[in-house]
DNA sequence: TCCTGACTGTACCAATCGTTCCATTCCGAC
DNA sequence: GTCGGAATGGAACGATTGGTACAGTCAGGA
């Protein structure tokens, strides 16, 4: 790998670049029958053979598209948690996490809405992209699944897990309803308020799932 | 009136009928995009100058679609949620609703897979199915609402509409959320037992909200 | 028997779909 | 300058899209 590759990619990476941040775009508004390889190449400003010379077909690219706005939602999530506060109590830390939640999706709509468009859409032939998505979204439950189990210390072992599988199945589904929500009615939906409610109604559950 | 309209009528409502239910299925599994007059015409087993018959156009047949879907849903949740227990408490009584909630949801799961879709696709020329589908979750939000009101008695008036709005709104989302979870993994995904915690968490949030 | 209006069947339209092909351009290495 | 691979440009493909036009079928009323 000389210099002379590492431009000529550069110069390749610039354009898949400009191709995915179209088709995401595409992708979000119309789903995925709606995102047409003509619109992608119009919106990027890239003929479609060079969509077809970065991607295998429709499929490959709509796969890519997943992959780059969950690592980029993932940053931000990741980015909007880390500052935590220490030695908060089990109240405050939830309000910390779907506070950081909340952001995310707020700066990095794009992953949630295709995904959630990806999971409605069931076509005969699945795509290789719901399938990417489906198993993320199981990644991402499993996360919130130890993170709880961890929260859960005086819960005896035999339930803990059982318990903060439930919780974080809840908590997850209701955030994806809430940023449904407000995709429908961006606004009137008070997003934050919501999210803080959330971080109320799980603690508040914690307690009557334990006692 | 005569009796040969009322065959002629029968006759033609049925052809609609068949229509409508080829459409209802078509687009709940694929979109708004997804769903094509030809794959209706082959599925309901009418020629496509049939639907242009009965319908003006695509976007007049989804409006149909989410209007008629939307009304067999609701005799569906006025069906499950007319047998209230009397005297029952205010955890109960949640209970029963989220009860009605989810075995109306497991029982016309199309109008709101096909809401959700419509709710992301966000075309740029307003398709009229999904104004439809604005009005008729406003109206359920309405309804919501006002019944949470009359469970406040004990609180002020002052604050009452906007904990009641509050609550309801978070109690639609998050029952979409779980529907939505429920798509995604209906295998595994426990949706009764989901919905009985979101009961739980409502009732809890009440306390924390009114106190 | 003929008329009428509801419905069906066929043919057709321009536009767009995903995809392929291939000639051309670009640019660093030699 | 020449070579080669990365990338672009444009044309073309067969299939399908939503929609229209129109003749034909059918049943019941006059």
């Amino acid at each position: 790998m000389g210099p002379r590759t590492e431009r000529r990619q550069q110069h390749g990476e610039e354009s898949r670049r400009r191709i995915l941040d179209a088709t995401v775009e595409i992708a979000a508004e119309r789903g995925y029958e709606g995102t047409s390889i003509a619109l992608v190449s119009e919106r990027s400003g890239l003929p479609r053979s060079s969509i077809y010379w970065h991607f295998r077909d429709k499929d490959d690219l709509l796969a890519a598209v997943i992959e780059r706005s969950y690592h980029l939602w993932r940053e931000r999530l990741i980015a909007a948690g880390s500052a935590r506060t220490p030695d908060l109590d089990r109240a405050g830390a939830l309000r910390e996490i779907t506070a950081a939640i909340a952001a995310s999706l707020l700066d990095q709509p794009e992953f949630l809405r295709l995904g959630m468009m990806l999971t409605l859409e069931r076509r005969p032939v699945e795509a290789k992209a719901r399938e990417l998505f489906v198993g993320i979204r199981n990644e991402v439950l499993a996360f919130a699944t130890r993170e709880f189990q961890t929260m859960l210390a005086d819960v005896s072992a035999a339930e803990r897990e059982a318990v903060a599988r439930k919780l974080a199945a809840f908590m997850l589904a209701a955030a994806d309803g809430l940023f449904l929500a407000y995709q429908l009615a961006p606004d009137t939906f008070d997003l934050l308020g919501q999210f803080e409610l959330l971080a109320i109604v799980v603690d508040a559950a914690w307690d009557r799932l334990t006692v």
